[in-house]
RNA sequence: GGCGAGAUAGCUCAGUAGGUGAGAGCGCAGGAUUCAUAAUCCUGAGGUCGCGGGUUCGAUUCCCGCUCUCGCCA
């Protein structure tokens, strides 16, 4: 039975972080590479998003075209995930011609079918730009909040869901203009009529836990027609010549990406019908990795297209959601640049990509939100990863090659059993999609062996002794070569397997009583497989992965002017700066304000030296309660700005001003 | 406002189709050991299983209400 796998199509307007990774390509790619072992067949395709209003929006921004935009994020995306060892079969992109005609092809099927309906909506249209403006093209005053920078879909400071009438004062994002209300013609999608439908498939599948309860809501409120099209240059235009300026809606078109990307795969193969060998083949699995936002789409929306164009398309087996990664406790935002970015982080930790993989395998978002921090970063990998794992590997490997580095391969019962049923544990654990859980199965294997080596001790008994006690511990170290290889596929795996002198077995052979290998024999002295992760490297990475301290919590809660208008701000001119002795960090200063000099510590001594300081301005907030530090009353605060790393350095108005002048 | 999910050891999380003393990993304390990247192994401390009611012989597990967090929808 086939299997295809695949995975969200990033978007291509930003690059891909940890979050993306660890909810939907990497699980995909554990899953695919599990599955290739198994000896079924598996074709793991993904690619870029390349349309949508968002790409459109960052062209402007940037001021470039939506071309240029998706020319330089789809090599991003991919090189990002074949960096993390993501191997999928083939990577492909929604702007492609072929795309486009099968995204078409099922426009006109379900037109055909009678599934769209034509109807006539009210649109804001610029006058200016003579063109219609898709809802966050609009901005404009939040009706809740006042926010005035609400844009047409959603105001980012409440939150609140908008619709682009809402808005008070509404303008083009475009141009500025006001825009005006005109008819415009789209087309819908009938969900509402399909719904029996998908819901009989809805019913014939088995849903994890995280996604059976948001589905049944879905269905329980009823599906409703949705527009497919929208007035856009920038997308995938109708297929129809009456209706021109018009392109699909994503949401619409995005999910066929699976279907085109696997044709463009068979074309490649030589052989362009292959792709209906997993597209119309009831036999067929196609498993979807995605994170939760798009749940619906792929468990309702993209089924109900595949229904209703009724060409014997296979239906998704199953919809693996991931929940969402959080960072150091806050949300994971790119425009807020809290994330850490994979091309980044593959720049700066090139040789650490198995431990990146190996952290996010172990904190997968699978049930519900979890967190990624830089100390459970490398807690895992030292006290877990190396300490258990590969610290294991490398005792062994150790007293192997002390022994000559060539040793017959002769496993106890207790051995043999403890990789069979670690082997079974795994692979069932995969199959279930709880990709911690096998992981941890991994672990417990690791730990086991630990133990068993521990109480035999071959380095406490005769060298015979030692030499078969070695001797059983060949097998399972053979069999890591191959357990190992769905989660640290890029360097400890095969590395491990290079070392031992063998390939991957089939995962059947790792589930059965005989032996792997009949002898090992290493080439080479070991060395280690990962190297332990020093506070200053992780410090290094933090500093270069995470530009924001992230000591400012990106959500804050407002204040009155009244409130503001508490603290008392002055410019002060710095008259004498000294350094308290046995104090690292401190200085103290005297400062001129507007009622003459005062006294400050500040805890600014790894960043300046005291000459640098005296004569320069800096902002005082001079109504701050005294607090004494090293036995010196402090008076106030000054203020520096935190730069990356954590770099303070001083704010000071842009020109002179006399000493003691208010801030408001 | 409606709906959904979550709240279990210092931390991150399992779990219970209701039942003798509630689990894992990490961290911590003590011990053993030295083949190994101060890694490993053993022992231990530590929890009113969010709060308040109810059903029950018995609830962390079921029901109701409440608080807090997150998400979806209006």
């Amino acid at each position: 039975m086939p299997y295809l796998v695949t995975a969200a199509l990033p978007y291509a307007n930003g690059p891909l972080h940890i979050g993306h990774i660890a909810g939907a390509y990497l699980p995909a790619d554990i899953f695919a590479r599990y599955l290739r072992l198994k000896g079924e067949e598996v074709l793991y395709i993904c690619g870029s998003d390349e349309h949508g209003v968002a790409i459109t929006l960052r062209a402007l921004q940037e001021q470039t075209s939506p071309q240029a935009i998706i020319d330089k994020y789809h090599p991003l995306l991919k090189e990002s995930l074949s960096g993390m060892g993501i191997r999928i079969d083939y990577y492909g992109r929604t702007s492609d011609p072929l795309h486009h005609a099968t995204a078409q092809h099922f426009f006109l099927r379900l037109l055909e079918k009678g599934w769209l309906e034509k109807r006539v909506v009210e649109q804001f249209w610029d006058p200016q730009a003579e063109t219609f403006l898709p809802d966050r093209y609009i901005a404009g005053t939040c009706p809740h909040c006042g926010y005035e920078e609400a844009y047409g879909d959603q105001c980012e400071r409440c939150g609140a869901l908008l619709s682009p009438t809402e808005l008070i004062h509404p303008r083009s994002r475009l141009t500025g203009a006001a825009p005006i209300l005109r008819p415009s013609e789209q087309y819908y999608f009938r969900l509402d009529l399909l719904q029996p439908f998908v819901e009989e498939y809805i019913h014939q599948r088995q849903w994890k836990p995280n996604v059976g309860p948001v589905v049944e809501q879905w269905l329980k409120t009823g599906l409703a027609a949705r527009a497919i099209t929208r007035d856009l240059s920038w997308g995938i235009p109708l297929p129809l010549p009456d209706l021109q300026g018009k392109v699909l809606y994503v949401w619409f078109e995005a999910p066929l990406g699976y279907i085109s990307i696997t044709q463009k795969w068979a074309a490649q193969t030589g052989d362009p019908t292959r792709w209906e060998h997993f597209w119309k083949n009831p036999d067929a699995h196609i498993v979807h990795f995605i994170g939760k936002d798009n749940i619906v789409f792929h468990t309702l929306i993209f089924p109900a297209i595949l229904i209703a164009a009724d060409e014997g398309y296979t239906l998704p087996t199953a919809v693996p959601a991931n929940e969402f990664l959080t960072l150091e406790g806050q949300k994971l935002s790119t425009s807020r640049r809290w994330t850490v970015d994979i091309h980044k982080y593959l720049q700066v930790a090139p040789h650490r990509v198995d431990e990146l993989r190996f952290v996010l395998t172990a904190l997968m978002p699978q049930t519900r939100d979890r967190d990624f921090s830089w100390e459970e970063f490398a807690t895992r990998i030292n006290n877990e990863l190396i300490a258990t794992l590969t610290n294991l590997i490398h005792r062994l490997l150790t007293l192997i090659w002390r022994q000559g580095g060539e040793v017959p391969v002769t496993p106890t019962e207790a051995l043999l059993e403890a990789r069979i049923t670690a082997a079974r544990h795994i692979g069932k654990r995969i199959e279930d999609y709880d990709f911690t859980g096998a992981l941890e199965e991994v672990l417990q294997l690791a730990r086991r062996a630990n133990k068993l080596l521990t109480e035999q001790s071959p380095w406490h008994r005769s060298p015979e002794e030692a030499q078969s006690i070695v001797a059983s511990y060949g097998d399972i170290l053979a069999a890591f070569g191959t357990l190992l290889e769905p989660f640290l596929p890029v360097t400890i795996a095969p590395t491990l397997r290079s070392q031992l002198g063998i390939d991957t077995f089939p995962w059947q052979r790792l589930c059965e009583p005989q032996v792997l290998v009949d002898q090992l024999k290493l080439k080479a002295p070991p060395t280690p497989l990962v190297q332990k992760l020093t506070s200053q490297e992780l410090q290094m990475m933090r500093e270069k992965l995470l530009p924001l301290p992230p000591s400012v919590p990106p959500a804050q809660e407002f204040i009155s002017l009244e409130e503001f208008q508490k603290v008392r701000l002055q410019v002060v001119t710095i008259r004498a700066a000294e350094r308290i002795p046995k104090a690292d960090k401190l200085l103290k200063l005297t400062i001129e304000a507007a009622d003459g000099l005062h006294v400050v510590v500040s805890g600014i001594a790894e960043h300046y030296q005291p000459e640098q300081l005296v004569g320069q301005q800096a902002l005082w907030v001079s109504n701050l309660a005294p607090r004494t530090l090293r036995g010196i009353q402090s008076e106030g605060m000054l203020l520096f700005a935190e730069g990356e790393g954590g770099r303070l350095v001083r704010v000071s108005p842009e020109t002179s001003v006399p000493p003691g002048s208010p801030v408001r």
